[in-house]
DNA sequence: GAACGATACGGAGCACTGTTCCGCTTTGTC
DNA sequence: GACAAAGCGGAACAGTGCTCCGTATCGTTC
């Protein structure tokens, strides 16, 4: 079995997650690395060490936020009258994650290598909730057949990069998208 | 009257256009400028002399066929049986060119100081021809009226960002939105 | 064609960031 | 208390954007 892990490495790591939190709200999840290290009092190596893509401190961070969302959608699809109902409350919840963290959206299309693996985990959570409330949705009639989690998930994640304002507000577009995927 | 320009001045720009179309087919608009500069075989001065800013570098290089695109509006808008078709084969225009420059989209969004004014130049010149489309199209009651030409650039232009491969591929999307466009 | 002021050039230098690496410290165990 | 293993800190290196100024080149004037 493997040994415990030292109350040091324990402590550092909770507090390196609470400092990251705090930091990509501060300054989106981009923020120097020594920024996350200065906040959390420790090195940068101590970072490297727990985390040693910038990915996995992201997903670590946000891990509970996602797994929620994808929680959320048998949820939705078991509560909703109509499959389609479903799936646009669960595109609001993924958009409304998006959002609200600072450059999320763009570090998920980011080819920078320290970000691949976001959006693997991204594609691995979310992606057969996308499918299951898609499928629900085509079988239903509701919405076209050859449409891809993965190409509506990215198409969505695209449509919130960017700082939204008065000019632009993603879910304009993504209710347009969506409307799109109807029978046309 | 202004002094004529130096020849060596002219002839850098011109090499530095080239190089840089040249790095950018490459590495994208993103290429360090050090690279820039090595292509053009010019030192790193001479290139923030002639373009200040990343942006105005890429406008140089683009300012053609972001023209000519502006220019295909009016005359697509003329030559189509309706205005939603000629929109749509405008924003394949649109489509085309943004997916063929790697990172250009990325570098519309981007909230980068040094591609501010691209985001700018791009709004300006063909901000009117997409209204002018979207109005015809609007008038002629083939598309909803309350889409603004910024969010739809802005959104096709979203759309673009990242690697295509088989798996996404942003004109599918494009086209859903604008289907979307279509429902009242 | 020589001299000279204006213009432009080159690239060293600074600031900032990601990432690695290794000597030092802390922890848990005996 | 002593010891090995685990963990820590931050100096150091590499890549990049951008500035600045000594030097080179150009165009003009005589």
């Amino acid at each position: 079995m493997p040994p415990r892990k030292r109350s040091d490495a324990v402590r550092n790591e909770q507090t390196l997650l609470a400092a990251a939190a705090a930091v990509f709200v501060r300054s989106g999840v981009d923020a120097p690395i020594r920024e996350i290290a200065a906040e959390a009092g420790v090195g940068m190596g101590t970072i490297y060490r727990h985390f040693p893509t910038r990915a996995d401190l992201v997903v670590a961070v946000y891990r509970h936020q996602v797994e929620s969302c994808a929680a959320a959608g048998p949820e939705l699809l078991a509560a909703a009258d109509s499959a389609f109902v479903a799936l646009r409350r669960w595109v609001d919840l993924f958009v409304d994650f998006l959002v609200t963290k600072h450059g999320l959206a763009q570090a998920l299309q980011s080819d920078d290598s320290g970000f691949a693996s976001l959006h693997a985990y991204f594609l691995d959570t979310l992606g057969p909730v996308c499918h299951a409330l898609l499928t629900a949705a085509a079988d239903a009639g509701e919405v076209r057949g050859d449409v891809q989690p993965y190409e509506l998930m990215r198409g969505i994640g695209n449509l919130c990069i960017g700082q939204a304002d008065e000019r632009y507000d993603p879910r304009r577009l993504i209710a347009l998208l969506l409307d799109g995927l109807r029978w046309t």
